[in-house]
DNA sequence: ATTATTCTGAAACGATCGCTACAGAATAAT
DNA sequence: ATTATTCTGTAGCGATCGTTTCAGAATAAT
């Protein structure tokens, strides 16, 4: 019984993670939003609930499609120096190639909603721990096949790559070039050492 | 001839930059700036023009105050090798003692203001570029002197340090404890090398 | 003391904010 | 076909936004 919806739940979520995105949470007004997801601001709140849960909704599957996907995918693919070399360069990949530099929505929601609202900060601060997670899982998979030295140890060195990649973003959404973030990560990358 | 301003300026400018440093622009009203400056609207907009001009002159002012007089403070007071590792450390004081998580107005700005309005991102990123000039000089300098191996040239590392001073900060903003920023900065410390 | 100028507090401008009410359209079950 | 339920477009709610207006207070120069 009754009405189906006319739209299509994701792919409005997957605008409405686009305005977030480029715009910022206080600056995507509910009409911004509501057009950029081809719907009426009703269907907007009856699908959603309000503005605060359509950004929670938008910040999971930004981290699910975004940042999971990556780190499964990488780390299916890679050994895990390799998988730490290669996460490294799809950030960078990824913001070279940022026309609107919007950065990374977890990043920008960190300081912009994340400092105002308890709860989205603790949902940041999980979604940031689940990279440090990955670096210190391919950390100390590296060390154990005796990619890494293992001379500085994976919970501080998975620290020092988080920092890194919070700061290619940031210097991403200022529209920094290429070359720039890739001198940010090299020395981060030279402490893995030489070994294959 | 005509009335005095009944306030102080600089002291009124100071409680602005508290209020943007806070809230972040979109989400600091002029309403809010006005009480916070202990002033009425009219008096704000005689004074300083309108939201977005108080904005960039509460942005120089942190600049000079907060980074520029640290820059040229540690630069005085300290061998090059030595003025890194203060800054650092001093980065990290700050952002571990920050009970409002209010992180870097700087960096908050980069990921807000800055990426809706070119001008003012033209502001922060010569911001940035002073800190990593900083870092380049003290580099440079340390590796005439000696102090460290200069394996990694001055251009790169520098960016990797902002990289990291950018990363910590982030970090601040989300309420991370002092122990999480150390072991951000722990492995770049490590680039420089042992020697005295 | 008068004049010219500037500053200040209060009030309010139009625009936009997040959000909701409501009538009608669309569908599933009867 | 009727009923029950849900969705959608429109219109508009009260609140707040950035900003301006304006009368009166305060000061410097005459």
């Amino acid at each position: 019984m009754s009405r189906l919806k006319a739209f299509d739940e994701d792919r409005a979520l997957d605008a409405a993670v686009d305005c977030f995105w480029a715009r910022g949470y206080e600056a995507s007004s509910v009409r911004d939003l509501a057009e950029a997801m081809g719907i009426g601001s009703a269907s907007l709140y009856n699908a959603y609930g309000d503005k605060r849960e359509l950004f929670v909704l938008a910040l999971e599957r930004y981290a699910n499609r975004s940042m999971r996907e990556r780190i499964a995918r990488i780390e299916a693919r890679h050994a895990p120096k390799q998988a730490i070399e290669t996460f490294l360069a799809e950030i960078i990949e990824r913001s070279a190639r940022d026309p609107d530099s919007k950065g990374c929505l977890l990043v920008n929601s960190a300081l912009d909603v994340a400092s105002r609202d308890a709860e989205i900060g603790r949902l940041v601060t999980a979604y940031l721990g689940e990279i440090r997670a990955f670096f210190r899982r391919s950390l100390e998979a590296a060390a154990r096949d005796g990619q890494v030295s293992g001379q500085i140890d994976a919970a501080t060195l998975s620290a020092h790559f988080l920092g890194v990649v919070l700061g290619i973003r940031v210097l991403a959404r200022t529209g920094a070039k290429r070359r720039l973030l890739e001198s940010v990560a090299e020395p981060a990358l030279a402490l893995l050492g030489s070994g294959q």
